[in-house]
DNA sequence: CTCCTGTATTTTGGATCCAATATTGATAAT
DNA sequence: ATTATCAATATTGGATCCAAAATACAGGAG
């Protein structure tokens, strides 16, 4: 094996760096608000500023880098307020896409979904809380491609994006991760019953929790 | 006055390509499927391909161009599939940004509205078919506003920029222009009741009437 | 005649350099 | 002392040039 370290380099720097900034944003490398110095950035990741620029213009449109004509790009302020509106936004749409994919369900459609979550649980046992938050995204992911609307699972996916910042805080707790696995769970069964609004209350309830749980770790003090 | 020419020209090249770049492929210049040729299309606007990289990024963070690494941009398919699908997302997403609205309405802002009404009505009469489309938009973006949800109004935006392609198609249509004028005096009637239920109604069959209008203005001679 | 292969050409990706704009700081006038 | 103005600096925007990849094509083997 060559090149099997984990993560193999993407074929273009502006995809490198895509990803890249979005895990320095995500682990709180560059924090809300801060601008982004180009020439800075584009040294540390050992690129010129031409990728670097194409990959924020990819952020800006998925509303993680705010830009101004003249005055660059900022990350993104990531309030309370914008987790829970994509949470609401997410409602409206995965409900949907749920509300869908019960209507065309395969066989091997959930067979997929069940490795996904084999995936899920063998990362959490294996306590790769990276791999789990992939495998959970996979997990969610088929199920909506199922409804068959490119557009609204492209949305969809692009929601989970911008709030990947917290979604790495959530997973942090073991809890959390038990709690994951058990509405997946629930979730596999539902849809073998073909119980869509069943499963649209499962996922209504995760993301009722995950914003609840959040805002608790982010404002421990508030009380006190 | 120097420079009133209607468009001012934007501060930047790649937001003056970008708005080149929308125009051209609403208006067929550049087709659904073609690929885009960055250096012929960088010379016709008179611009490096730097400034016209980053606009179409920008349209493939929109949904208008798809981009694959080192085979380039092409411009969107856009059947009716995609336009129906389009049309579901914006049901789903604007009926929740009406109700919010509705619920912080304020006689500013429909005042605001009132004046946007009057802007389409004027140009309608005027029978200038640009501005009246513009001037709906902003009727309609100002009743989103309200709602106090700025990631729900931007998706909702982006939404319609996708299907700039089809609006103007159905603004060509004298009868479907009058309609509009009419939809928009009831929605205005509706919102002054704080009716939201109401209000979403009219905008989901005033999307219905426009999805069935195009598609029989795409496919004339299926029966025959 | 078909298919494979190697090469030429086209097209995209990226680096560097220069220009334009914004920001900062210093200086001077009130 | 405060504010306005202008110069110096930092930062972004864009053009050109070169590298890398994909595509098209020609030639030869089967």
């Amino acid at each position: 094996m060559t090149s099997v370290e984990g993560h193999r380099r993407p074929p273009t720097a502006q995809q490198f760096v895509l990803e890249e900034l979005r895990r320095a944003i995500t682990t709180g490398r560059l924090r809300p608000g801060d601008p982004i110095r180009q020439e800075a950035l584009a040294e540390e990741f050992d690129v010129s500023r031409v990728p670097l620029r194409e990959a924020l213009k990819t952020l800006e449109g998925e509303g993680l880098v705010t830009y101004k004509a003249h005055r660059g790009y900022c990350v993104q302020r990531l309030s309370l307020d914008d987790l829970r509106e994509v949470c609401l936004i997410r409602e409206l749409l995965e409900a949907e896409a749920v509300r869908r994919a019960v209507e065309r369900l395969t066989d091997a459609g959930l067979a997929a979904a069940e490795r996904a979550q084999a995936e899920v649980e063998r990362a959490a046992a294996a306590g790769e809380v990276l791999e789990m938050a992939e495998a959970n995204r996979r997990f969610h992911m088929t199920i909506f491609e199922w409804s068959e609307l490119p557009r609204l699972v492209r949305l969809i996916r692009t929601l989970w994006d911008s709030t990947d910042a917290y979604r790495s805080l959530y997973y942090g707790e073991e809890p959390n991760r038990q709690r994951v696995i058990e509405e997946h769970r629930a979730t596999l069964d539902l849809l073998r019953r073909r119980d869509a609004e069943a499963v649209v209350a499962v996922l209504a309830a995760h993301r009722a929790h995950a914003v609840t749980a959040i805002e608790t770790q982010l404002a421990p003090g508030t009380v006190g």
